[in-house]
DNA sequence: TCCAACCATTGATAATTATCTATGGATTGT
DNA sequence: ACAATCCATAGATAATTATCAATGGTTGGA
């Protein structure tokens, strides 16, 4: 048998003939002439090289050999409608899989649209990459995933944002502090202590320098920290203040308080970020439509700035 | 996805270039372009309507859709080599379905060639067809059975003939029978007696009858019955004589002797009997081989009678 | 930064396929 | 025995497919 002379046309006419049990029939199913099929037929014999039916009663029968192909051609036929559905689900985003690179302190809120997500969409596959602000830029160059999320998006050629969610950026102490319960504290009042921060190019760190500067403001002393927990626990245990996003801080946790600074908390927001010189996955898309309309009750009508149907548009 | 422009080509290069990797390699290992590669990678890609694979490193890597095709092409494929297969088996007869229809006598025979046939072919499927002279005639001659068995042959167009087992017709009695024990008895001695004859058209009737014509004699009584077996049962319990096959007589039947009569037995022989304008399957042809090559050691030695290596050329 | 390797596209040609109409031969049913 | 039905084949044409050589754009590594 010569399988380079098949097409799947000429399985579809012989699975429907094999049926029938008569070429004219098929014929007239399929909108053809009867002797187009008969000749479809002629060659699917002749590329099998064995007589796949007799005549019996002018009827067609399949031989053993006709038999076997048929059930093959049935499988086969079957199996790539199958794909079509398949690829039709892709297409919906309700399969597939996609990928998100996150900065580190992203990784308190996106859960929180996850979650629901991955219920709603069982069959997709999420990958999160968790890294500071220069790791993820990193893959953002090298377009290495689907979606990016920042806070203070970087400016850069091909990058598409969208705001979902406001940041503020609280300042924080322990809660044995003794300014923890004055009112409007004047920042000059805390300068001469000792604050924790990020590493470079954080964007906490970023947008916390951008607001000394604009105040004409310098810190007398900054110890840096890897991570927000570090940070955090560092605080509570009195080693200094920081500037942390409020997503951070732990509703429960008693140890540490915000400060109510003046011109604080710092307002800020996160963005999805995707490429717009490639393709973005259909289960990537999806995600964020999913996002924009669910991002009120995933994570609260209070933080929730829904700026996605333009990223959709600038993407679609 | 349109599957009417798809190509088992198509298939099988788009498997091998998963394999790969690369368009390059894959053009080399299938002797081909590396532009044609991809133009059947634009073309399936098109058919397909989604994308395939993505260029990572230089390196083709599907996508969900592009891995989920693949799957789909590797078992097709390998279900049409399989049918391959099976379509080789077909060839060499060691599997399929075949049919013989033989008049009742030859029941008693056939089975020693089809039981050690099976065992040596359990794949393939053997049908029996079984019924009165007239009836297998009719059979023959609408064609629906690759093999017919007959003792004296019909000598119809397209029938296709091959001897192959002595048939000798000898003249019973019961085992009380005053001629019993009489050895070369003429014929004449006999002819009052009764005969239990099976219809007009079975042929050991013909020839009995035949033979008689050419002694010049005539019976003087005789009883229709309808089976071998009606007959055997009277002439043991003394209805009358009888003309039968010696196949037909079971060895320890002590009811039931041949008589030793002039010019008895009659000499007839069973034939094996295709169309010749037909296309035998390969079974049936590979069950005639068999019975050429195991006749003597299935039948006996004494009655085998080998006619058929000329039908088996008859038939190639 | 430049070269090599890789993939994509273009333009061209030969082969194959899809399809029709018209016709002939075989089978079936009346 | 004849008409109807069915399948096969022939001849013709348009569409599609298979394939190549040449060339251009990207990417990764030296």
């Amino acid at each position: 048998m010569n399988i380079r002379h098949l097409t799947f046309r000429l399985l579809q006419v012989y699975v429907d003939v094999i049926q029938t049990g008569s070429i004219s029939e098929s014929a007239k199913r399929l909108h053809l002439t009867q002797p187009t099929v008969s000749l479809q037929l002629k060659r699917l014999r002749e590329a099998v090289g064995d007589p796949l039916y007799t005549l019996e009663h002018n009827q067609v029968v399949a031989t053993d050999a006709g038999l076997e192909l048929y059930r093959i051609c049935q499988q086969t036929l079957s199996n790539f409608n199958d794909f079509n559905q398949y690829l039709g689900s892709i297409q919906a985003g309700q399969r597939g899989h996609f990928s998100i690179a996150m900065v580190s302190t992203a990784q308190y809120i996106l859960p929180r649209l996850l979650g629901p997500f991955s219920q709603r969409f069982p069959a997709v596959d999420i990958k999160l990459e968790i890294g500071n602000r220069e790791q993820v830029l990193r893959r953002f160059e090298q377009g290495q995933d689907d979606l990016y999320v920042f806070s203070h998006p970087p400016s850069l050629e091909h990058a598409c944002a969208g705001r979902f969610l406001l940041n503020p950026l609280t300042l924080v102490a322990p809660a044995s502090h003794p300014l923890a319960q004055q009112q409007n504290i004047p920042f000059a009042d805390l300068m001469k202590q000792r604050f924790l921060l990020r590493e470079q190019g954080s964007a906490t760190r970023m947008l916390f320098e951008s607001w000394l500067q604009t105040h004409g403001l310098t810190l007398a002393s900054s110890v840096q920290m890897a991570s927000n927990e570090a940070i955090r626990v560092g605080v509570s245990s009195g080693m200094g203040l920081a500037v942390l996003s409020s997503h951070v801080l732990p509703a429960h946790d008693q140890s540490i308080v915000a400060l109510d600074v003046a011109d604080f908390p710092i307002e800020s927001h996160w963005y999805f970020i995707a490429r717009n010189d490639r393709h973005l996955s259909p289960a990537a898309l999806g995600f964020l439509r999913f996002a924009q309309q669910h991002l009120e009750e995933c994570l609260g009508k209070q933080w929730a700035r829904n700026d996605l149907q333009r990223l959709l548009s600038a993407l679609s």
